[in-house]
DNA sequence: TACTTCACTGCAAACCTTTGCAGGGATCAC
DNA sequence: GTGATCCCTGCAAAGGTTTGCAGTGAAGTA
């Protein structure tokens, strides 16, 4: 380890005070070179813009942001950076707000409600609105969070606000359907976490589409999205005598897989296994998994249009000119449901010919109605959820 | 989609005014209650919460960092989001910045240079430091940019500046040396961006490590540090004739692995594979990945308690007694390494018995020396690198 | 009683910037 | 020559908060 001392250490703050002093004129002046230069004589504008590159100086963003009631920064609140599923949605969403000349800062959760709370509070004036990915707190609190400032949420209905939704109801349908058709007549659910919108509205869906597809379906969970939540499963799901599984998550479909190799299990061979959300490693395991895709990018792209929309249509700190009626901003809240896309890989094949191999398995459902009907559309329709 | 209108918007913002008011003292008084409550008589401060409470107040933190100077932020610039080796240093990151009392905002600049110049122009008035991870842009920029705003530099040396260094130097060291023991005689190194620190030093030490061991080094590069890069580079392997190779990052040599997969190539037992990094996906591949591990977790924790220390030093916006002398303050900075470990797994095996089996492979080395002398001791001895 | 001490609170400046308003000077038309 | 118009610039208030200083009243001490 080496130490050193320097003195290039942070030089003293340059203000648009120095800059109006260096070029001679008033600090309105200066203001107005950085943010309306034609209202500025070219010749003065030169000079200022010189002394001010001369001095280093940048206009400083949160002085701004106080007396404008604009960050020009976007707040991306997210359950667990770690997962793969959130870093196309991500970038997408950067992307987008670069054009929109906007910042984007990213914080993790590590799915705790309590952080989540915390952030956006600490976010709060620090930025122009948030998008809220995956939370995990309670829809009341979220509502009462977003009077505090505007807020998207993604991968959750809350009614009155804001909400990109994918369509993970059609994605389980999908699956289920898949797998009965290649003849599977005992399947799994894993859960995800309690909390979760998703998770409820999978196995919403998954049970309606089971039912109707005359299988037995299990549900087995809550547990941990990630790989080790689906390698912990491994051992239950080989004893519950299931031929095929359908996963919250791809992470926890790949644990599992993983799981089922250390005991001996063959994927697709014995078991079937998809996942949902299509991240880049699906394609990369072996076998390479079946999956519902998820549009993670339109996601994010969507969401911070829809922020934005919002956060022009009502400029913020707007106080109404009868004094501070406490009356709130009238404002458009829309939700938009992603459709979802079923990818069928090599981590699903054929069912048992004959019952299955397990002795511990139970008896197939007793009342098979119609082979392969589509299930009732479940899309849109679910209120408030997620206590 | 649905399209709703309501009028729960943002409630008008509640200021620190609107509680002095609310509980009939001065505003001064509600400031105290919040930053200072050991200033302000019980009966009050309970009168003045309530009220806050009732109001729903939150303190505008932007407006406290305007006088404060603190505004118990860190930003984080990240090359790419989606490379699963910075979440764990995300993550311990946040974690430590809890501890303190301040919360880190993630940025990723998607390897481009620019938005990294750019980002740290937009953080620096709204975060008390940077941490710059894994940067692409040039050291002189680095310095100049450090001027605006505390910085700590990861995985980069630049000279003058708190950085954190991980040896992936004796980590190239140890993998070179490892496949040597095993009997390859032809090793490939898969060069990562060409304006990585960690790319040069592990090429300097690969270099040096081959060609103690009296073995060949080919090079190959720079690549995308990504699952592509390295699938690109799959067939350019295999025709060079190696029988071992080391890879610039765990992303890549997983890429290569698919990629030689899908050309036929066996892994490990016609070619060695070995990673950098240890992610966790690592374990999950199938062969599991044998790599150089680099304490990701250790470095994020580094990193904010260095930025954290030498922040707390100098106060910001402190400016001199005598009417801003341009005099800088005065600092400390260090520099630390930190050590890496090589990990076996199952993408290593024996080299061949006989020559390679390809007929493309180049002879090998003229001279070889000593079997597998421990190479001369590199670490941070490193001038600054990187134009 | 007079004086000190103490706890608490109010006053006002400060942080850095934006912006409505008004003033100054030049240009132009009549 | 007068008045209107226009471009540019300065003035000062505002945004929400913190903080050094001073002032108040009460309690304590001699």
């Amino acid at each position: 380890m080496t130490v050193a001392t320097s003195d290039e250490g942070p030089a003293v703050p340059v203000t648009i005070r120095d800059v109006a002093r260096a070029s001679g004129v008033h600090i309105s002046t200066v203001s107005r070179t950085f943010s309306a230069p034609h209202l500025v004589n070219p010749e003065t504008r030169v000079r200022v813009l010189a002394c001010a590159e001369d001095l280093g100086y940048r206009p400083n963003r949160a002085a701004r942001a106080l007396i404008t009631g604009r960050t020009h920064n976007i707040g991306l609140i997210i359950a667990d950076i770690a997962n793969p599923f959130f870093p196309p949605l991500i970038k997408a969403a950067e992307s987008q707000a670069r054009h929109r000349d906007y910042h984007v800062f990213v914080a993790d959760t590590n799915e705790d409600p309590t952080a989540e709370e915390e952030l956006v509070h600490a976010l709060a004036k620090q930025v122009d609105g948030v998008l809220l990915c995956s939370p995990r707190m309670s829809n009341s609190l979220i509502e009462q969070l977003s009077r505090e400032v505007p807020l998207v949420v993604v991968n959750r209905q809350v009614t009155g606000l804001p909400c990109v939704l994918m369509d993970v109801g059609q994605g389980a349908r999908a699956a289920i359907e898949h797998l009965i058709g290649l003849g599977h007549r005992s399947i799994a659910l894993l859960g995800g976490p309690r909390s979760s919108w998703t998770n409820r509205e999978m196995r919403r869906a998954a049970t309606t589409a089971a039912r109707s597809g005359g299988v037995e379906l299990t549900v087995l969970g809550p547990n941990a999205p990630t790989e080790t939540g689906g390698l912990a499963v491994a051992d239950q799901v080989r004893r519950s005598g299931v031929t095929a599984v359908l996963a919250y998550n791809d992470l926890m479909a790949i644990g599992l897989i993983e799981g089922l190799d250390a005991l001996g299990v063959r994927v697709p061979q014995e078991v079937s296994v998809v996942g949902v959300d299509d991240i880049a490693l699906s394609r990369l395991t072996r076998p390479k998994l079946t999956t519902v895709a998820t549009p993670t990018g339109a996601a994010g792209r969507t969401a911070v249009d829809m922020l934005l929309q919002q956060d022009i249509e009502s400029p913020r700190g707007a106080r109404g000119p009868g004094a501070g009626t406490a009356l709130g901003v009238r404002r458009t809240t829309a939700q938009v449901m992603l459709q979802t896309d079923l990818v069928i890989r090599d981590s699903t094949g054929p069912g048992p010919h004959a019952r299955p191999a397990r002795p511990l398995a139970a008896p197939p459902g007793p009342d098979p109605h119609c082979p392969a009907g589509p299930g009732v559309p479940t899309a849109a329709t679910g209120d408030a959820v997620a206590s």
